[in-house]
RNA sequence: GUGACCGUAGCUCAGGCGGUUAGAGCGCCAGGUUGUGGCCCUGGAGGUCGGGGGUUCAAGUCCCCUCGGUCACCCCA
């Protein structure tokens, strides 16, 4: 049949019961509930904030010139004011951390979130214009441990879920002033090639020359070969940031692979960035990414600079991941009872009994629909329920209700007030 | 934003070069058992063939447009 709303183009439902993972309900709670003790074992708090944002701390943070920010942003006017679905979190969790001051508490912040994210792109395999993300920060250290242990959280969560086959890479993107100067020899380097260049890297020459750098193209890639290399403009703090990452790294037994031409989409990266990847999911492989971001604060208008490294990682593509793994997934556990009233009176009894039953612990439902007891048996059946309670004006007048074992098939006959007791220590 | 492919019952799919009331399996509902599920049998409900326009005596089948889905580019989680 043809329905009259359907959920909009890149978002869908998430529905018990689904075939794949990414839109199964149990699956999610699953991956939720495992992330967050991952998060737990490393300290973060959960923060939450809203998923509507105002349109300049999106566009001050994540960067005017940015893709997101000029054309994959949700947003509107309403009175005088701007507002954006929140693209990524980031931003988002800096400003809760300014607006409360957190700065003020003991030590630096260690906070992770989980929650849906908006960007208005061309749908397609583990890219939606709804998604899902979750990640952590640390704010308020500029200590390459703090880098370390926010890759050493990414990759640990992966494990958790039995994900071995990811690939971690790692780059240093240098401090506020080597970018610049940086991307200023690149512009050198490639403007007397212009002609060559394919329309959009041409474009990005203007816009992003950094982004030239991971081009497809044959031709291209053998001029980037030879181009200048941004370790080269990186800063001797930097460098020895860096190193300081690699060695801890390599100290806790994490694998990574350096790449010089990582960069990362967003305007607020400095110094360490890195991506983690899955070969397995489609062409968007990237299942998590991060980096430090000491230049944030700033841009989003606190007169300190706070230094703060984090990560994000896609729900869906985690969810495709496992998919990919043959992961297993739990199902939504059927109920122990299935209650079945038969005429008016029993079907009374049968609602309160029910209650009494789920006060007592146990996972109990009945049908609502005054069917023959062979079609609610079959329901029983179907749903996979463990015992059903049956209740018909027999019962009634002889306070013994019938108890069917689902399995097995046999039944007995049981007083309604032990009833709690008899299925609480029968059950499975 | 660009491109390719796809769009027939709730689901998975059949419907040779256009030709009479559009099918199957599964699922759903009911019955075969005056109060007992699973297996089996019988019956039923459910489709304006994504939508609109065109060609034709005739369109689920051909053409155009449109909407949606999928995948890729781009970008990124």
């Amino acid at each position: 049949m043809k329905t009259t709303y359907r959920s909009i183009e890149g978002t869908f439902d998430i529905l018990p019961g689904s075939a794949s993972p990414v839109t199964r309900s149990e699956a999610w709670c699953h991956v939720e509930e495992r992330i967050r003790a991952v998060m737990q074992r490393f300290a973060f708090a959960e923060i939450r904030t809203p998923v509507l944002e105002p349109l300049d701390l999106i566009a001050r943070g994540v960067g005017e010139l940015t893709d997101i920010v000029t054309k994959e942003m949700f947003s509107f006017e309403r009175g005088s004011t701007n507002y954006v679905l929140r693209p990524e979190m980031t931003a988002p969790v800096m400003r809760a951390y300014l607006q409360h001051h957190l700065d003020q508490r003991p030590g630096e912040q260690r906070l992770f979130y989980m929650g849906p994210c908006f960007r208005a792109e061309r749908p397609q395999k583990g890219r939606y214009r709804q998604f899902h993300q979750f990640g952590a920060e640390i704010i308020g250290s500029t200590d390459a441990r703090a880098d370390a242990e926010i890759i050493a959280c990414t990759v640990e969560i992966y494990s958790a879920l039995g994900l071995g086959s990811t690939l971690l890479r790692i780059n240093t993107l240098g401090d506020a002033e080597s970018r610049p100067r940086y991307i200023q020899a690149l512009r050198a380097y490639f403007e007397p090639f212009s002609q060559e260049l394919s329309a959009t890297s041409q474009g990005r020459l203007k816009s992003n020359p950094l982004r030239i750098l991971d081009t497809k193209l044959e031709h291209e890639a053998a001029l980037v070969q030879s181009a200048p290399r941004l370790m080269d403009f990186v800063d001797p703090d930097s460098r020895a940031h860096y190193e300081a990452v690699k060695v801890l790294l390599a100290e806790v037994g994490v694998p990574f692979v350096e790449d010089p031409f990582l960069v990362r989409g967003l305007d607020y990266y400095s110094r360490t960035a890195f991506e983690l990847e899955s070969p397995e999911i489609g062409a968007q492989s990237a299942l998590a990414g991060g980096g430090r971001y000491d230049l944030l604060s700033v841009s989003v208008g606190s007169r300190k600079p706070v230094p703060a490294v984090g990560f994000a990682a896609g729900m869906e593509r985690l969810l495709l991941a496992l998919e990919a793994a043959d992961a297993p997934w739990p199902d939504t556990l059927p109920p122990t009872v299935f209650l079945i009233g038969l005429g008016e009176s029993a079907e009374k009894a049968v609602f309160g009994l029910a209650l009494r039953l789920r006060q007592a612990g146990l996972r109990a439902t009945h049908g609502l629909r005054s069917r023959s007891m062979k079609a609610q048996m079959r329901t029983a059946h179907r749903v996979g329920a463990g015992y059903c309670v049956i209740v018909g004006d027999e019962e009634l007048a002889s306070g013994y209700a019938q108890v069917k074992e689902m399995t097995q098939g046999v039944q007995e006959t049981v007083p309604f007030d032990v009833l709690p007791r008899y299925l609480l220590s029968h059950r499975t």
